[in-house]
DNA sequence: ATGTATATACTTGTCGACAAGTATACAAGA
DNA sequence: TCTTGTATACTTGTCGACAAGTATATACAT
C-alpha cells in the first residue's frame, strides 16, 4: 500500500529532476493506474503540487508540469543572494569562525572532486554545492530558514538541471566559492557582499540570456497559467 | 454553491486574524456543516493549510490551528531584513531615486494617520507598514519576489496581530522608517543597511523575550507537532 | 471507593461511483 | 471539398458511504 506523501513525493522528484518535463501532461487515472490506487491519493498529491506553483490544472481538460518562469528564477537568486550576504555580515559579526574554514573547504573540495573527472557527476556537484550555501545559513544560526525556503529552491534546482551549459561554467563557479570562503574568513563583509552579488549575477544572467534554448520550456512574458 | 478556494482562503483570514487562536480545534464536519458543503471541500482547505504550516492534523484524533513557532518568525524577520536590505542596495546601485521619496512619504504619512488618534487603527497601520517594506522591494524590479514571499509573511502578521503591545512601540517603527527613508534618499547604502538591521532587530527582541504572554500560543523548544 | 473492561461517540482516512465540462473523431449534408 | 452537427472518449470536480483509529463515558467487578 502506497500513502498519499510517497505519491507526492515521488511526483516533486520526477518533477525536478526532469523525468516529466515542463509541459508534460499528468494523467490522474494513469497515474492512478500505475500506483494501483484511488485517485482521491493522486488528486491529493496534486492539489499539493499545484500550490507549490509546480502543476497546473484547467479544469477538465487536463494537468500539465508547469513550464520554467524565469523571471521567478531571478527572483530567487536575488533571495539567496539577499539571505546569503545577511548570513555571511551574522558570521562576521557575531562568531568566531570555529569549524567554518574546516565545513567550507569540504564542501568545495567535494565540488572539486566532482566536477573533475572526465565527465563531471553533475549530481553530486550540485549536492556540494548546495552545501556550501547551506553551511553559510546553518553557521549564522539559521538553519531553519534554509528548510524553511526548501521550496522555493525547488524551482532553482528544476531550473539548474535543464541548463546543461552550466557544466562549463563549473571551474568558474568554484573559483568564486573560493573567492568568498576566503573573504569570510578574512571577516571582510564589504568584500564578500561585492563577490556574492557578482557569483550570483553569473547565474542571473544564465537565467536570463536565451541563446538557442528550447522555449517550449518556459514562459514567455513572466505570465502562468495562460493556456488557450 | 461555495468553491473550495473560497472555503480556503476564509479559513486563513480567520486564522490570521485570530478568529481561531492558536491551538484551536478545528472540525472538519462542523466546517462542512457550517459552509453547507461536502467533506472533500474543507479536507481539500485542510490540506493547503497543513501544507503552509498553519494547520496541524492528527490523524484520528482531530486538527488544530499551530501555535505559533517564535523561531520561524525570528527566521522570517531576518529573511526580510535580508530581502529589504539587498532591494535598498539595488536601488542605491541601479536606479534615480524617481518617484521613490513621494511613495515612501506616503506610507510614512498614512502610518502616522493611522496610528495617531485616541485609539490607533491597527489594522490601517499594519497594511501601510506592509506598504513601505512593499515599495522597497517594487522599486528593486522586485515585486514579484514580494508575491512569491507572501506565504512566509502569513506567519509574520499572524504574530503581529497577536503582540498587542506593539502599539507601544509604534512611533519608534515610524522613526525607524523615516531614518531608512533619509538613508535611501542620500544614497547611503552603508547607513540604510545598519538601520534595516536595528529596526528588524527590534522586532526580533519583540519575538524572543516573553514578558507574561500566554505561553499557550506557542512552541516550546521550537517543536512543531509534537502532541502527546 | 477504586480499578478495569466495554460500549459509544467522536475524529480523520479511503474508496468507488457519478456529474459536468472539453476536445476530438466521424459522419452527414451542402 | 468543405462545413457542420453529433456521438464518443477523454479530462477534472463532487459527493456520500464506509473503514479505521482514538478518547471518553459508563457499567461492572473487586
Amino acid at each position: 500500500m502506497i500513502t498519499g506523501e510517497e505519491i507526492y513525493r515521488d511526483l516533486l522528484k520526477k518533477i525536478t529532476e526532469l523525468e516529466y518535463m515542463p509541459g508534460d501532461a499528468l494523467s490522474e487515472n494513469e497515474l492512478c493506474a500505475a500506483y494501483k490506487c484511488s485517485r482521491h491519493m493522486v488528486r491529493d498529491a496534486f492539489s499539493r503540487l499545484k500550490e507549490k506553483g509546480l502543476l497546473e490544472v484547467y479544469p477538465h481538460r487536463g494537468s500539465y508540469v508547469s513550464l520554467i518562469n524565469l523571471k521567478q528564477i531571478e527572483d530567487i537568486l536575488f533571495l539567496r543572494e539577499a539571505v546569503e550576504t545577511a548570513a555571511v555580515s551574522a558570521i562576521i559579526r557575531e562568531t568566531d569562525p570555529g569549524d567554518l574554514p574546516e565545513l567550507l573547504a569540504g564542501a568545495i573540495e567535494e565540488q572539486k572532486t566532482a566536477s573533475a573527472g572526465a565527465e563531471a557527476d553533475l549530481p553530486a556537484y550540485f549536492r556540494a554545492d548546495d552545501r556550501f550555501h547551506g553551511i553559510l545559513l546553518e553557521k549564522a544560526g539559521r538553519a531553519s530558514l534554509y528548510r524553511l525556503l526548501e521550496d522555493e529552491y525547488i524551482h532553482l534546482r528544476r531550473w539548474r538541471n535543464l541548463e546543461i551549459r552550466t557544466t562549463r561554467r563549473i571551474p568558474a563557479l568554484i573559483q568564486e566559492h573560493e573567492a568568498i570562503r576566503d573573504a569570510v574568513l578574512h571577516r571582510d563583509a564589504a568584500e564578500a557582499s561585492v563577490l556574492l552579488h557578482r557569483h550570483f549575477d553569473t547565474l542571473k544572467f544564465a537565467a536570463s540570456v536565451d541563446e538557442g534554448r528550447d522555449n517550449s520550456y518556459f514562459y514567455k512574458n513572466q505570465t502562468e497559467g495562460e493556456r488557450k
